[in-house]
DNA sequence: ATGATTATTTAACATATGTAAAATGCTCCC
DNA sequence: GGGAGCATTTTACATATGTTAAATAATCAT
């Protein structure tokens, strides 16, 4: 993890410690819930091994927010950043290793070392970037662009993450996207 | 501007004094360009007065990917922190004030003075926020959905800008928001 | 005020995607 | 290895949205 980040932002011993500190190392196996629906976002994970997806139920069916592969940060950063209740639960796709940082005190440690609020800010300042790009993505363009982008970019997506969860991440049914599948 | 700030963060007099060395004041008139498309984003603005569209050209169609209104920041976040050029552009959609921050001497800034830096990095978080809703809103509402919760947040939206803008940002075509707000 | 320009709506048709249900294929567990 | 339960595809039909063009309506400049 301090690999990772020191390619965001380099931070000192002591900031590493006191954020070793605060977190703990979990494993999950395929399909388990990291986050329930409903709780609000107070943790912030790390992506060791393994895929994790953020998810809700819209009208009763299973959408998929986002993906996180290793070496990546993942939270509901609308419940983080806003104190509120998600309507959104976090999923291990695969079977996964975590790192657990608890969000408070990491915000309590910004305080004390500013090297970490710079460190964290520039983490969720990229995922910020990577956001601005989806919304374009699926604002104009059809599922099918959308769908060779994401195996243009990422093909391993296919090997590793069920099609249900494809379609809903791109915005589509499933039935949807083996149509599009089919016409290659 | 700094009224707006302290209700995010309050920050010193002396920081507030350091962002106004680095501000001006802005007046341009309706439709006109703030910042054209291709320039490497190097300035935030602040919403004195008016309205301002981010845009850019999707085959030749003219989008606006988000408005921002008074009281609000407004910058192409993925030239600003990538330091790419930018496919988009800025323009205001009726006569406006605005104040223009020169993004590097600012980012100089957050070395001295933390507080700017928490300042900032509280603005964005709160705007990714927004960006996380507004992903979900595209992705899982219909057309009519977004429209209808549009004008529930915000009617003014239909008195100030041309629903050309309104129906790209909603992403359809100036056709079908027309059906749409036939049904009515 | 008048005409030119721009914005918005309407119409007719084409296409993409949704929905529901059935068929096929795959996985995992006993 | 067989069967139960998932996952994926296919089919048929319904609907929403796109495209193009023309008709109205609103706005702007002289």
């Amino acid at each position: 993890m301090f690999e990772y980040f020191d390619t965001v932002h380099r931070i000192s011993p002591a900031a590493q410690h006191a954020i070793a500190e605060i977190s703990t190392e979990i494993s999950l196996p395929k399909n388990k819930d990291l986050q329930p629906i409903g709780h609000t976002c107070k943790t912030i994970y790390f992506m060791v091994k393994g895929i994790a997806r953020i998810y809700y139920y819209k009208d009763g069916v299973d959408v998929t927010e986002s993906f996180e592969f290793e070496n990546a940060i993942i939270a509901r950063v609308e419940s983080l950043f806003s104190g509120r209740p998600s309507r959104k639960g976090i999923q291990v796709v695969e079977d996964a290793e975590l790192v657990a940082i608890d969000a408070n005190r990491l915000f309590q440690l910004y305080d004390k070392f500013p090297e970490i609020e710079r460190l964290f800010r520039k983490i969720f300042e990229a995922d910020y970037v990577n956001l601005v790009n989806r919304l374009e993505s699926i604002q104009f363009h059809t599922a099918e662009e959308r769908y060779n982008a994401l195996v243009a970019e990422s093909p391993e997506v296919l090997q590793r993450i069920p099609l249900k969860h494809i379609a809903s991440y791109l915005g589509i049914t499933q039935v949807s996207l083996s149509r599009i599948r089919a016409k290659k």
